[in-house]
DNA sequence: AGTTGTCAAGCTAGT
DNA sequence: ACTAGCTTGACAACT
C-alpha cells in the first residue's frame, strides 16, 4: 500500500505546475516553464521519499498548452534527458505516479470537437508518462463525462469512443466514480463492456451510491484492475465543515475508521485534501 | 509590495 | 438566462 497527494507541495516553495497566459505563449516561455516544472517535480519527489510518500499525481500543467494548437514545439524531445532522469528516479524508488486531466476532458461529449480536443489532451498526458519511461501502472484518470439527459446513450457513447482510442491512451486510461452522475455501479457496467479499470473515490461514493458499503465497493473496484494495471487506486477525502465541501485538513479518526473497514485489502491511496503533503504526513503515520 | 480580476477547454443544479 | 461549484491556483495587471 502506498499513500500520496496530488500535484502541489506547499512546504518546499517549488511548484511543478507553473504556467503562463495563452497570449504570452512563446517557445522561450514554454521552455522556461517546463524546465522549472521538471526541476520542481524532482524536488517534490525527493521530499516525498524522505517520509515514504510513494504516490504522487503529476499536474496537468507540467507542460502548459501542450495539447493546444498553438503548441507545435517538441517538448518531449527537448527535455528527453530530464524526463528520463526523473523517470529513473521514480522507477528506482518504486513510486506510483498518476495524472488527472481537468473536467473539460469528455470522451462521451455529443460535440465531436470536444471529443477531438479531449483525445488530444489525453494523448499529451500519456506522452508525459511515456517519456518518463513508466510502465502501465502509471494511470490517467477521468470521469465518465456528461449525462446530456440520456444516460444510457451517453454511456454507450463513452464505450464507442473508448474503443476508437489509440493503444497509447487505452493502456493508461481509467475512470473514477463521480459524485452526481456516474456511480460505481455505472462504472462497473462500463467495465464489463471494455475492461477499463475503475478508481474508487470514497467521498464521491458517499454522495452517490447504490447501497454498497465502502468495503464491498473497494472489493468490486479492485476486481477491475489487472496485474499490468498495478494496484487499485483509491482517491480518499472526507467532507469538511460544510456539506459538499472537502475538508481542509485530514480528519484522522475518520481515516482510521476507513482503514479499519478496508483492513486486509491492498490498494494505493491518493489523498485529495486541501493541505496536501501536511495531511499526507499525518496519514502515513496511521499506516504504520 | 500587496491586492485583485482573470485565466483554453464543460457539465449540472440551482436561482 | 445566468451563475456557482466541481477544485484551485497563480499569473499579471493594477494600486
Amino acid at each position: 500500500m502506498r499513500l500520496g497527494y496530488p500535484c502541489i507541495n506547499r512546504s518546499i516553495g517549488c511548484t511543478a505546475n507553473s504556467t503562463f497566459r495563452l497570449k504570452n505563449y512563446s517557445e522561450d516561455n514554454l521552455i522556461e516553464k517546463v524546465s522549472n516544472n521538471l526541476n520542481c517535480l524532482q524536488r517534490i519527489l525527493e521530499f516525498n521519499i524522505k517520509d515514504n510518500l510513494l504516490f504522487f499525481r503529476i499536474s496537468s500543467d507540467l507542460v502548459p498548452f501542450a495539447s493546444h494548437p498553438v503548441c507545435r514545439y517538441d517538448w518531449a524531445k527537448h527535455f528527453k534527458k530530464k524526463f528520463k532522469e526523473i523517470g529513473n528516479y521514480i522507477n528506482k524508488h518504486k513510486i506510483r505516479v498518476s495524472m488527472h486531466p481537468d473536467q473539460f476532458v469528455l470522451i462521451n461529449a455529443k460535440d465531436k470537437d470536444i471529443v477531438r480536443r479531449s483525445i488530444k489532451e489525453l494523448d499529451y498526458h500519456c506522452s508525459v508518462l511515456d517519456v518518463l519511461g513508466l510502465d502501465t501502472s502509471a494511470k490517467v484518470q477521468i470521469h465518465v463525462g456528461g449525462v446530456y439527459g440520456e444516460k444510457d446513450e451517453s454511456i454507450q457513447r463513452f464505450i464507442d469512443n473508448y474503443k476508437k482510442l489509440s493503444k497509447k491512451i487505452r493502456k493508461r486510461l481509467v475512470i473514477e466514480n463521480d459524485y452526481r452522475s456516474y456511480s460505481l455501479k455505472d462504472c462497473i457496467l462500463i467495465n464489463k463492456k471494455i475492461n477499463i479499470p475503475i478508481i474508487f473515490d470514497n467521498y464521491h461514493h458517499e454522495c452517490l451510491n447504490n447501497g454498497e458499503s465502502v468495503r464491498e465497493a473497494i472489493i468490486k473496484a479492485k476486481k477491475t484492475w489487472k496485474k499490468k494495471d498495478g494496484r487499485l487506486i483509491v482517491d480518499y477525502s472526507s467532507q469538511g465543515a460544510k456539506r459538499g465541501v472537502h475538508s481542509i485538513s485530514i480528519n484522522i479518526p475518520l481515516f482510521k475508521k476507513f482503514l479499519k473497514e478496508t483492513k486486509g485489502l491492498d490498494f494505493d491511496i491518493m489523498l485529495e485534501i486541501k493541505d496536501k503533503e501536511k495531511s499526507a504526513l499525518k496519514a502515513i503515520k496511521c499506516l504504520k
